[in-house]
DNA sequence: CATGAATGAGAGTTCATTCAT
DNA sequence: AATGAATGAACTCTCATTCAT
């Protein structure tokens, strides 16, 4: 009896205790968000920590409550975004009886192409303001980048076997798929309205065939 | 002409004033390649005025008696860099009875890859440390975009007329392009010992011809 | 009676309200030790709420539910731990007829160093750590210090009438005793294996005769 | 020529420089001097860096020009505290041939006794407030005191070769020596007006001879 | 022109205390 | 009574810029 009164408070683990759980991750959620909309939209320097809190409408402790530092919650961030922009790549079939690369990349450019534009402010942050901010932001992207990259290396290699790509140095061709995408992709932050299947297309039938005739 | 309108302020003696001016001309010069040092070494946001006077041996006010702020120098080292870069780029013949494009244009990409090669700290700022600093900044480095963009576009659409370029969506492609230039050249900044004859040639290929069989 | 009277409010059961107040007491003291544990070992300023909460094994706000603050519950320790010296030093016989006064002090010195050897965070926190933090505290030990020199003054005078203490200027000679005992006794804190009876001889010896042959 | 007037700068080495140099040592003085005041008067936890740029007229920044931090300029102070200390009681002879022992040290115990009285808030920073607040300083501290115990050590050892101290448990007796000073020298802080050349006659009298008629 | 000491606004972070649950 | 998330005042320290010499 006296046992389970003492266990009483515990026994609602499940009921109030997860119930806080759910609303303290809420609450991270949150300021998370917050933060995502004033760093892309000032830029990491710019934004002050109050510039978060005003944002998330929460007191200068509470953001302390949550997470380590500015930096730490910016950290957080490019993870999550990082982690987000993956799945859509990752997705790829690179089996040998997979469906034609070309269908299969169209579909992967046009999923990335179109997760950008729709978190506008995560792309900007990670196109545009996280470069150069901190060793450990730079390392990530840097990582990141590296990942797209063997990525496509390897996509080409195996194109090459299956006789659908011709005789390149791929690891440096895979850099310049890379650094087209990026380009399109930071063109799309700035035009809210553009077509993106079309520029899958071009996108896609460049770096295929070029531009000669 | 306009020296005499220059010096018209001081009516002594021209041989001081002139020599005065060259002086002044030889300082702000000692403390711009200093920053261009630090900046590139350290970023923006790391660099302190204290590590620019540092680099250039002067004293703390001196730097304020040539440039109007921390954010004024690093303004005049972009503006410096991408009159550089132009140089290099916009030597191309785009007349109708030029050398065959992939000449030209092997030509120029070779220019631009090396004159960043050579000078890596100019590199790396404008590529890596210039973004997100500053609105002003970040107008500089657009236009600056928007004009490799205008000149490939142009050359693109001239190619067609030429029929040297099939039937694509030229500024789209424009972007593509100047992307996978872009993306080399970060490449380039971190391995010193690049062979850019032969990235030149890989680059051109895969901007004319893709990857298709 | 007092317990009546401070039960006054609740008419309910004796029973239940008597083993409230009680289990109210024992958290109170629980916390308490906590605290003494906490402040001797890092000190006031060093110590968090959060530490003695920790310590506690109770919620932050369940600590200002026992005691008003940090400062507070410092207070009151201070408090409890003069009683508790105090204790072991009034209980000399100051009575005419009483022992040999060397055997008396002795006793007590003794016991005084016993009691601030066995009960070490009582001891580092009053001699080391309690100085300068707060008037109130310091006000409190100041008066603990008069009252302890005061009892040593009245010692000397009836020494003096007894023909034991030669003529000297009692009221500063009190305090140099006092000097030397609290000298040995922020000894003894580094040094738990100290001869405590070999010790309090010295101290005796050393007050008695001087050093002279 | 040139290399003279280049020179010229420097060959004032010996005026403006020096001066500079001199004016630079004299801010900081009134900076330390501010600093005991206010440390002096409200313990150092209580004193914020805005009381003593307040107290030494100078800007905030001002401070960080001439010392790392509040603990560092805290630590100098003490250091010269201690400093000057010693200088008052390392003075005496302890050679075999020398004066008579009482004689020597009732001066030092003078001299020292007239130190603090003149320099009440050095006094009071050493003896109240300096516990407890940094491992650094308490360390500087516990050396200041085991240089103090050693001295009085040697002298009492040196005392008894001699033949005038008697057989006693020299290092502890030592300590307790050292502590009936301290305590004096605590009471010295609250009354200004005390007698110190009647204390330092009792101390000596008392260390010397004890109590016991 | 050159200097570098002086400035002070403003940053990120801490932590004793409160209060809704 | 017990909880712990939330609060915000107050702290120390930084650094671009100014200005008297």
């Amino acid at each position: 009896m006296s046992s389970q009164a003492e266990v009483g408070d515990r026994t609602e683990v499940d009921g109030r205790t997860k119930a806080a759980l759910k609303k303290r991750e809420r609450r991270r959620t949150t300021v998370l968000e917050a933060a995502l909309r004033v760093f892309s939209a000032k830029g990491y320097h710019q934004t002050r920590v109050s510039d978060i809190i005003g944002e998330a409408s929460i007191a200068r402790g509470t953001f302390y409550l949550y997470f380590d530092s500015k930096n730490a919650i910016f950290l957080e961030l490019i993870d999550l975004l990082l982690e987000r922009i993956k799945e859509n790549v990752v997705g790829v079939d690179q089996s040998d009886d997979a469906p034609p690369m070309r269908d299969q990349i169209l579909v992967s450019v046009r999923r990335v192409l179109g997760a950008f534009q729709q978190d506008r402010p995560l792309a900007k942050l990670i196109l545009r303001e996280a470069v150069g901010i901190d060793a450990e932001v730079d390392k990530k992207l840097g990582d990141f980048h590296r990942q797209l990259h063997t990525w496509l290396h390897l996509s080409l290699l195996n194109g090459q076997q299956l006789g659908f790509v011709r005789d390149v140095d791929t690891e440096s061709v895979a850099w310049c798929i890379l650094g087209s995408v990026k380009q399109l992709l930071w063109l799309v932050l700035d035009e809210p309205d553009a077509d993106l299947d079309h520029l899958g297309e071009v996108l896609l039938d460049f770096n295929l065939d070029g531009i000669r005739t």
